[in-house]
RNA sequence: GGGCGCGUAGCUCAGCGGAAGAGCACUACCUUGACACGGUAGGGGUCACAGGUUCGAUCCCUGUCGCGCCCACCA
């Protein structure tokens, strides 16, 4: 016997256990079945699972789940990603904490300590995972920093570096002066702060008492201006173009130039250039040959090493003894000081409150700092073209539509992509320097090494170089990498391309547009046919969930509550196209009641001796009410199916829930209930059967939204052996004899019943109460059916009897027009005559006014005209049919005098 | 500054050219032999606003106003 009530808790665990174990979850590559091939996006291999987590991994499970019961050889990659910068701040905490640091340790020794750290936290979100019940291929689990996906990533990395896509430059980059080390400009993200705008006066060369005023929101930069622009036809300065100013504190000259780089509508008007620290200074410095000395280091500290032959003593303007003092200051300490000198030297003009958008590293905080660097750059433009090409020819298509505009406009103006990190934790990069510095790619050290002899004629020390790559480099590769790709695999030859990629819009530039971007150039094929976007998760207020806004949800938490199961079919009923997911407990509380509800269907089932019956052929079902159930239980695995298929979860929930809910409990069950109640007849042994039946199809149904209880209730009612629920048939449409006579026929049953109920419900009729119904002016065929139907109108419609009527109503009675009939409900001494004159005076004017708008409508000749035939005659109907009800509420109006 | 998305019942959202929908919340009644994590019934909406296209607009077009997000020169 099943349970009073669900215990999740008590089933999951085991039954994830036996799935596993028992190899449901394995792809199989000797399948004869087409495969069907999703990668997980891999989560940081010490994380945790978030909400972000939840929503993604329930949708892949389920598209899974689905696509394995359909019987496609599915395989889910699972694997994790060793998440560069992410996880050497975490072991770097944890040192600090130690009172260490990694400087300290030494490169190998840290490099340990990491890998140790991943052996101790490693397994906490695939643990996680399976909570949730994501059924990943375990045995198949892949970790980005693991040999083979090493070696992919040195091959990659060699070739693209011989075609001459990969190559090292020194420029300007987005420099974290907290990490020490460049990052990518997808990972500076703009912060508005309220600043202010300096204006400072530059001296003019030989030109005593004239200035050139320049508005800053860095005056500490101003050590390293080699220039000052403005524009061609500004009339403020063009007298000024081709002279020089005198660099304030450095006492340098430095020339005044035309450039439309300068806005006349800005600042001054003028503008100083300081090439090596502003990303637009630095195209200026290019233009005009300019020097570009930096004044910062690495850790954002002033630096003068770059300026020492430039500094020129300058009477009351440069004093080399006040710039000595700025050698080493950080950057916030220097402009405090540098404008307190100007001030003294009354060359700070004025200062105005400025509010700008300042980047900052989106994993340090801190504000970046351009630097020029010598880095490693990837040729991301000549890349982008077959990207953005598979995506026009809709090789690739993402899901909704409207993000490959985003796709597209990121990949048409894609700027190099630096991939080196000044970083340990990550791929060291595969280049070996000679002692001239003669530079060496290879696949490994011996390879470069051989190169070396080659070159120099003779065994050379080699050095490797320093940093690491970018980890979206090696996330990049995922979709072959974790496929035995460079090797040629029987794995990579079935699976790849893999047909959907499912994740959240943030990381389509992070991310998809990278795998799209390796993955077509690497081999020549698109890593996925789909791309599945769904929303972010975000909490009841629509705030995006943080920890440091306290607003997150633990799902695992949730999970305990509630069960996974609730969780599940609560993220795939809000998980619609191109939304994102609002989401708290209170909703997983209320999903969680349909998980009960389907529970308590099924005990209600088991109660009454409903199961499985082998054989059973439901084109043989005699029964209306069994032929209804079918047919609509064949509408709900159809609507299901396509919408599963176009990525609609939320439809396929719902479809699921309203056939679950509306149809077989408040419905199918109910009016079965006479049937089942009698004794052991016929028609009873074909309600069980097709009850049977349609609860094995509910299970197969919900089971991608909600493995576990369905799959409890599969194991326990013995559709199939324990834990085979996960890979049982998708169900299609049985075979239903004259579907719409019945579909015609409950339509009927069911508008009867309700009306008996609203009629009773709106006079007051106590519950206990049971009345006659009595059908006047209703065809034989009508008679027949409430003949056919009569147990189910007594029980359900709370009736003594159910009689055709010949006369005119008793005089006590409440009226209804259903058809061409009339409800008649005797009520005396109950019924309210004064309401129910009321309430049928309200019914008529409704049926009359609906009656009143189509037949305007169908009076106007260009809707009769213009509209299509159809619509016409649907409208003609509807018309008689409001007509008719008008004039029989007008009757049993009338006739209660 | 450029781009995208969203404004439909108290809340969360579906519908996107031919009768305004769901879930939750609310109200009334009901411990009826599966389920009170339940049942039955009910109230509640000029579908943001203004124009336009159409026989017909919540749905298509244009504009306005609000909200959110992404990208973008820290003068």
């Amino acid at each position: 016997m099943l349970d009073k009530t669900y215990d999740p808790a008590a089933t999951e665990t085991r039954l994830y256990e036996g799935w596993e174990s028992s190899g449901a979850f394995a792809a199989d590559p000797a399948s004869a079945a087409a495969p069907f091939t999703v990668m997980i996006p891999p989560p940081n291999v010490t994380g945790s699972l978030h909400m972000g987590h939840a929503l993604t991994f329930t949708v892949q499970d389920a598209l899974i789940r689905f696509r394995r019961m359909q019987g496609r050889d599915t395989l889910w990659q699972p694997g994790t990603d060793h998440a560069g910068i992410a996880t050497q701040m975490v072991v770097e905490r944890l040192l600090a904490g130690e009172g260490t640091d990694r400087s300290t340790l030494g490169r190998e020794a840290f490099l340990q300590r990491v890998w140790q750290w991943k052996a101790e936290s490693g397994g906490t979100i695939t643990r996680q995972l399976r909570r949730l019940g994501a059924s990943l291929d375990w045995p198949r689990e892949r970790f980005t920093m693991d040999a083979g996906l090493s070696a992919a990533v040195r091959t990659v990395f060699v070739r693209l570096f011989r075609e001459g896509l990969i190559y090292r430059d020194r420029r300007l980059v987005n420099w974290d002066p907290k990490f020490q080390s460049a990052i990518s400009d997808l990972e500076v993200e703009a912060r508005e702060l309220r600043g202010q705008l300096w204006h400072l006066r530059y001296p003019v060369a030989d030109q005593p008492g004239r200035f050139i005023t320049v508005a800053t929101t860095r005056p500490e930069t101003m050590l390293g201006d080699t220039a000052v622009v403005v524009h061609p036809d500004d009339p403020r300065w063009s007298d000024l173009i081709g002279r020089h100013a005198v660099l304030p504190l450095v006492g340098r000259r430095i020339p005044i130039l035309a450039d439309t780089h300068a806005d006349p509508a800005k600042g001054s008007g003028a503008v100083k250039i300081t090439p090596a620290h502003d990303f637009n200074d630095f195209v200026v410095g290019q233009r005009h040959d300019l020097p570009m000395p930096s004044v910062l280091d690495r850790e954002a500290r002033i630096t003068l090493a770059e300026l020492a032959d430039a500094i020129i003593p300058v009477a009351g303007i440069a004093d080399p003894a006040f710039l000595r003092t700025l050698d080493g200051q950080p950057r916030e300490a220097a402009r405090t000081a540098i404008l307190a000198e100007l001030e003294r030297l009354e060359l700070l003009e004025k200062t105005e409150p400025h509010t700008h958008q300042v980047p900052h590293g989106d994993r340090s905080g801190v504000a970046i700092e351009p630097l020029l660097t010598t880095q490693w750059f990837c040729n991301a433009a000549v890349l982008a073209q077959p990207a953005i090409a598979a995506v026009e020819q809709g090789r690739t298509q993402f899901v909704p539509k409207q993000w490959e505009n985003t796709f597209f406009a990121w990949l048409r103006d894609i700027q190099p992509w630096c991939i080196s990190r000044q970083l340990w934790w990550g791929h060291r990069i595969p280049a070996w320097y000679g002692p001239d510095g003669q530079v060496f790619v290879a696949a490994d050290a011996a390879e470069a090494a051989a190169a070396a002899r080659a070159a120099y004629g003779t065994d050379v020390a080699l050095t490797q170089d320093e940093d690491v790559l970018d980890t979206w480099f090696s996330s990049g590769l995922w979709p072959f990498s974790t496929l035995g790709w460079p090797e040629a695999t029987p794995e990579l030859a079935r699976y790849y391309p893999t047909d959907v990629l499912v994740t959240g819009f943030d990381i389509i530039f992070f991310w998809v547009a990278r795998m799209m971007m390796l993955g077509l150039h690497i081999t020549d094929q698109v890593p996925f046919r789909t791309v599945y976007i769904h929303g972010l998760v975000r909490d009841e207020r629509g705030q995006k969930m943080s920890k440091s806004k306290g607003n997150s949800i633990d799902p695992l938490e949730l999970i305990d509550r509630y069960g996974a199961d609730a969780l599940r079919f609560t993220i795939c009923t809000l998980t619609g196209p191109g939304r994102d997911v609002k989401l708290g407990a209170a909703r997983v509380e209320s999903y969680r009641g349909f998980v009960t509800k389907l529970w308590n269907a099924a005990r209600f089932c088991e109660m009454n001796a409903i199961a499985p019956q082998p054989g059973f052929d439901p084109a043989g079902a005699r029964l209306t009410l069994s032929r209804w159930l079918l047919d609509a239980a064949n509408a709900a695995v159809a609507a299901a199916t396509t919408a599963l298929e176009a990525y609609r979860i939320d439809e396929y929930a719902a479809v699921s829930y309203r056939f679950v809910w509306n149809v077989f409990c408040d419905w199918f069950l109910e009016l079965a209930k006479p049937v089942l109640g009698a004794a052991d007849t016929a028609d009873a042994a074909e309600i069980r059967a097709v009850a049977a039946h349609v609860l094995g199809t509910i299970l197969r149904l919900l089971h991608p939204a909600m493995p576990f209880v369905t799959e409890t209730l599969w194991d326990h009612f013995g559709y199939g052996g324990p834990c085979s629920l996960i890979r049982a048939p998708w169900p299609v449409a049985d075979a239903v004899t004259d579907a719409a006579e019945a579909r015609a026929e409950l339509d009927w049953v069911v508008r009867l019943i309700s009306e008996i109920r609203a009629v009773r419900s709106e006079m007051n009729i106590p519950p206990a109460t049971r009345a006659p119904i009595l059908l006047r002016e209703a065809a034989p065929a009508t008679l027949a059916r409430a003949a056919r139907w009569d147990d189910a109108i007594r029980r359900l419609g709370r009736a003594e009897s159910v009689t055709p009527l010949a006369g005119p109503p008793p005089r006590d009675a409440a009226q209804v027009v259903l058809d061409e009939a009339t409800i008649v409900i005797p009520l005396a001494g109950l019924i309210d005559l004064d309401a129910e004159r009321t309430r049928l005076g309200r019914e008529r004017d409704k049926a009359a006014g609906e009656a009143e708008k189509i037949a305007r409508k169908l009076d106007n000749a260009d809707f009769v005209a213009r509209a299509p035939e159809e619509v016409v005659a649907e409208n003609r109907e509807r018309l008689d049919a409001a007509r008719e009800d008008a004039t029989r509420l007008a009757a049993a109006l009338a006739r209660l005098g």
